[in-house]
DNA sequence: TCTCTCACG
DNA sequence: ACGTACGTGAGAGAC
C-alpha cells in the first residue's frame, strides 16, 4: 500500500519504523483503493475466527462442558477486575458478525435464562458526584440522557432541538473528559477541525465548571501527595506526576483524572457483587452470578426465581454505595447473552 | 519475547 | 517543538 501503490505520500510510521496500518489509518485511506476496505474486512473476519471461533471451544472444561474464566483481583491498576484464559470481558458485540459470537453464550439448560444487568453511564454519574457538578447532577436527577443534556448546554439549544451529530459530539466529549483528552484528540476522534474541537471543550467547561475545578484539584492533590484515590479509598500512586518531562507528566496527569473515576466504578460493582452473592446464598436460590464485565453482571437464573433475582440484583447494584446522584441499572433477559442485553 | 493490531468497558 | 484518551487480554508474525 505504501511502497508499491503509494496510497499515502505522508504515511506514518510506528515507533519501531514500520508503517502504521491500524483501523483509523486505513479508514482515512479507504477512498484511495478498493483493497483498503478488503483488508479491513479481512482483519475483522480473521480476528473473530482466531480469537473466538477457533479458540473458545478449546477451552471448554471436560467436567463441566463449559468455559471458565479466571478473574484477576490485583492486576488492573485502577481496581478493575481482569479476565483471562479465556478473556470473557472482550466478547464481541459492536459488529453484526461479532454479535453472532455472543449468541453462543447460553444458560445451562432449558430451566434457566440469562439475565444481564448494566450500570447506566456509571462513570459520568461518578464524576458528577465526585466533582459535585451542579448542572450534571441536576440533569441526572431529572432523568435526562446525559449526552443529550450535554449537547443542549454546549451548543446552547433546547433539549428537543439537539441533532444526532450534536449528541454524538457531546458523547465523545463526555468520554474524552473522563480520560483527560485534548482538543487534538477530540478533533482526531470526531474528524473535525482542531479549532472546532477546542470550542466544544471550552463550552463544556463553561457549562460544567465543577468538572473543570475537580480536574485541576485532582491533579494538584496528586502532585502534593503522589497518589489519587477512589470513593472507597483505593489508591493509585503516580510516580511521574511531578516529572520534568511534559509528555511523561501528561500521562500521569491523565491517569490522575481517570483512575478515581474508573476505580470508583470498580469499587461500586465489587461491593454490589459481594452483596448479591450473600443475598443469593441467604435465600438459598439456585441462580448464579456467572460473569462481570466492568459495569455489567451476568446471571444464570432459574425460571422460577426470575422476578426475585432481578429485584435483588437491581436493588443491590443501585445501593452498593450511597450517592447523591441517582444510579440506574438496565436489565435484560434472554436465551443467550446477546438477547439478554 | 516483542510489536502491532484489535476485541471489550 | 512535542505529543496528544483511560483500563485490559490475545493472536499473528518477526526475531
Amino acid at each position: 500500500m505504501f511502497d508499491h501503490l503509494k496510497l499515502d505520500p505522508k504515511a506514518k510510521k510506528t515507533k519501531t519504523g514500520q508503517y502504521a496500518t491500524g483501523e483509523d489509518v486505513l479508514l482515512k485511506l479507504a477512498h484511495t483503493s478498493p483493497i483498503v476496505e478488503d483488508i479491513l474486512t479481512f482483519r475483522e473476519l480473521t480476528k473473530l475466527k482466531s480469537t473466538y471461533v477457533d479458540a473458545l471451544p478449546q477451552l471448554i472444561n471436560r467436567k463441566t462442558g463449559r468455559v471458565h474464566t479466571t478473574y484477576g483481583q490485583a492486576v488492573a491498576v485502577t481496581g478493575r477486575l481482569a479476565s483471562n484464559n479465556p478473556n470473557l470481558q472482550n466478547i464481541p458485540v459492536r459488529t453484526e458478525r461479532g454479535r453472532e459470537i455472543r449468541k453462543a453464550f447460553i444458560p445451562r439448560d432449558e430451566n434457566h435464562v440469562l439475565v444481564s444487568a448494566d450500570y447506566s453511564q456509571i462513570e459520568l454519574r461518578i464524576i458528577a458526584e465526585m466533582a459535585k457538578e451542579k448542572n450534571m447532577l441536576e440533569a441526572s436527577a431529572n432523568g435526562l440522557d446525559i449526552h443529550t443534556a450535554t449537547a443542549a448546554k454546549v451548543y446552547g439549544v433546547d433539549i428537543k432541538e439537539v441533532t444526532s451529530t450534536q449528541r454524538r459530539n457531546a458523547k465523545a466529549v463526555n468520554f474524552g473528559i473522563i480520560y483527560g483528552q485534548s482538543a487534538f484528540g477530540l478533533s482526531q476522534n470526531l474528524g473535525i477541525p482542531r479549532k472546532e474541537a477546542a470550542e466544544i471543550i471550552d463550552n463544556y467547561f463553561m457549562q460544567y465548571p465543577g468538572i473543570k475545578k475537580y480536574m485541576s484539584e485532582t491533579i494538584d492533590f496528586a502532585k502534593e501527595n503522589g497518589y489519587v484515590e477512589t470513593i472507597m479509598k483505593r489508591r493509585r500512586y503516580l510516580r511521574d506526576i511531578n516529572s520534568a518531562n511534559a509528555t511523561v507528566r501528561g500521562f500521569a496527569e491523565r491517569n490522575a483524572i481517570n483512575a478515581p473515576i474508573q476505580g470508583s466504578a470498580a469499587d461500586m460493582i465489587k461491593v454490589a457483587m459481594i452483596n448479591i452473592f450473600n443475598e443469593l446464598n441467604a435465600r438459598k436460590l439456585k441462580s448464579k452470578m456467572t460473569m462481570q464485565v466492568h459495569d455489567e453482571l451476568v446471571f444464570e437464573v432459574h425460571q422460577s426465581e426470575l422476578e426475585e433475582v432481578k429485584s435483588i440484583v437491581s436493588e443491590k447494584m443501585r445501593t452498593a454505595i450511597p450517592l447523591q446522584v441517582p444510579i440506574l441499572v438496565e436489565m435484560g433477559t434472554g436465551n443467550n447473552w446477546l438477547e439478554a442485553h
